[in-house]
DNA sequence: CATGAATGAGGTTTCATTCAT
DNA sequence: AATGAATGAAACCTCATTCAT
């Protein structure tokens, strides 16, 4: 997780009031841009979002870029923790090791589907051109962070004979596109609400697929993948 | 493909040239709108790209609204036709059907991977909000499409004895996504050039999964999926 | 006189109706600097006073700083060109030498103290600093300019025996000082409005001290003002 | 030299380090108007630069007006002070009047020359249509009284039979203006320094000429003049 | 049909100024 | 008395869009 303040303008003996009011600021920002987009969403707009004048969001972020990245930062950061969360319950899986893995993968499509994650992502991927450090902050601390968590787990899960991967990096990295790809498509880029059974169906899924590859010692088909 | 001209305001006696001079503005458009962004992009850089006076493009395309659609849809047509022609030629797989699918793979990830296919996702996800439409322009004819095609081949390859599938769209849904994640994450949403070896890599994982999950019947792995 | 429209930003082919609307535009952009100065004035104002929408301003000259670079040497010009007509004048001076440099020193006042002269200088004196090229445009063909002209005929006049100088330049320079010097003082900065008989006082008592000082030749004074 | 509190808010019980501050802001104030102009200048800017907070400019004077006024006066009084001093030490001419005018010439020059100077009159100048006020305030105590001063002593002079005027303050006006004019035109205005040799050449030209017209008693030239 | 010119609306930003501490 | 924080107003500039030519 980055430092929250990061690019903070305010000086190091911030009030209590002044603090609440940055966060206001910066939620009022993230629902603004992620309804309208950056280059649509006016400062305007956001400061009555928030309930304070203009310049008062001119003295808290000095920029409406700087506003911007703040306010993304906030959220991936925020975003993270959930799925860092969620990932650690992996370390007892149980007897269960299927329903352990839906039970993760269900968990991770909920934040995933969730409408503050669908804005971020539409929001990433429509700057990432105009604000291509927003990759360091986001996945220096994003989905390569959770990434790794996963790969962690799965490593274990190998070592104790459960899961059978080479490289569970890859392993983590599948496990989270089987997971993502088919609620990307399902969900219409997030526009379309995918309901818990629809969740429930793709990480159902996903998992099935993803221990029919890695549940069980590769065999001759593993051999044959392998040449 | 969706027609092309859903909201042409010429006659339909339009000449030649005319319609020449409407592709290089939507080409133009489709350039400027993937730099700088829908919102960003002004119809003044447009017209300048396209070597044409404003009102020109006012003329051929009613609206900036308009003209983003009809980018979007004639850049949305291009990739997907390559993307059918790629899965058609899973019709005949020949012997080695890893080496195939690889083939297959690889050459959809360049598909996906080409700036240009870049520049259109990254529209997508930032107005799909704004213009919702897009979706149904773009996805009737879009990602599903290509699912949809996929699915038929291994379908057939399923029947043939090759591929062991229950349902062959989720299957070729996972392949696309095994191929997809992995390239979004590691060419950071596109912004970062993947290298053939990258590429190649990214295709080799997902076929080698793939074909673990799939490319044997299942055994009680299978059954402990479903329980 | 500079080339009129050295920043120009119209292109060459540039129509009547428009160059119309450009010298309208500049016209407006002295008055409104001149009544408020550089930083006060705004360009909403300046289009008003132009009867042409903002954004006609900006078609025409770019900036509001190039607007006023442009409005600054238009005025100049005109100022240079009435200057330079009166001391043309000078080339026959008559019999009467002392009536002669009386008239033109009275023109000279009246250029001087016209309303847009002191305008532009009292712009010029605020805004030399942050507009130092401003200095090369209207010196260069500005107050030296004159100088000059004026040093010439004195040159001739010298020829002629009618005045004796060794510095034509110099002599030149200290007729304009006496000229202009007491005019500033006693206008106010120009605030103040001098009436003719004021003016004529300036000029009479400037070119009795300028004709003691060099219309005759030197005698023992002169020595010991050399040593 | 006007009181120099004369808008001030303070009781008069006010305390040292009180005025100290005060002082500390006024001479901020013009060297930020001096840098960026009356309506560049902020607020800000002039507390930082007089290691103050904003409000507390507010505190001691109440407007960004009357700090300008009260900064303008400041600077003025001083300047003033120091051309009267130069003027002073023409009581006691000594022998070589010559020599004694160009020295006097010349430490005016250097007042007049200096930044601080060059920075009060360009201030004067743009913003005497705003804050006509200040004219009676500077020249009050200005121009005019450095000329009447000058007058003074060449009317001395005149009486001591050193000097041949009639008008003395004329010829005192026509004295400063044969050292400011040529200073003013060849420094452009203040952007660039002269250099002490540039100085002395400008005074030895105006005391020359101001001794050829007044150093002697008139002839027949005077006679034309006068007519 | 294509274009140069014009405009109305709106966005970011800055600034002088005032509260509450 | 001095300061951090907040605000209303306004300025520069850009853009999508429309007339005449």
């Amino acid at each position: 997780m980055t430092g929250v303040t990061t690019t903070v303008a305010s000086g190091p003996r911030a009030s209590r009031g002044r603090i609440d009011k940055r966060q206001a600021i910066l939620d009022a920002a993230f629902t603004v841009f992620a309804r309208e987009g950056y280059a649509n969403a006016c400062v305007k707009e956001i400061a009555a979002e928030a309930k304070v004048a203009k310049p008062t969001v001119y003295n808290h972020l000095s920029d409406k870029a700087n506003l911007f990245r703040n306010a993304i930062e906030v959220a991936a950061d925020t975003a993270q923790t959930e799925n860092l969360a969620v990932i650690e319950q992996l370390t007892e899986p149980g007897d269960d090791l299927q329903a352990a893995l839906t039970d993760t993968g269900l968990k991770l499509l909920r934040c995933y589907a969730s409408d503050r994650s669908w804005a971020l992502r539409r929001l990433l991927y429509a700057e990432v051109t105009r604000f291509p450090d927003l990759l360091e902050t986001v996945r220096g601390s994003g989905t390569n962070r959770a990434t790794e968590a996963l790969a962690d787990r799965f490593a274990r899960l190998t070592l104790g004979g459960r899961l059978h991967t080479t490289d569970p990096t890859q392993a983590a990295e599948q496990f989270i596109a089987l997971l993502t790809g088919p609620a990307e498509a399902r969900s219409k880029f997030g526009t379309a609400q995918l309901s818990e059974d629809a969740l429930r169906d793709i990480a159902t899924g996903a998992v099935r697929t993803f221990l029919m590859a890695f549940g069980r010692a590769s065999t001759e088909a593993e051999g044959a993948a392998t040449r």
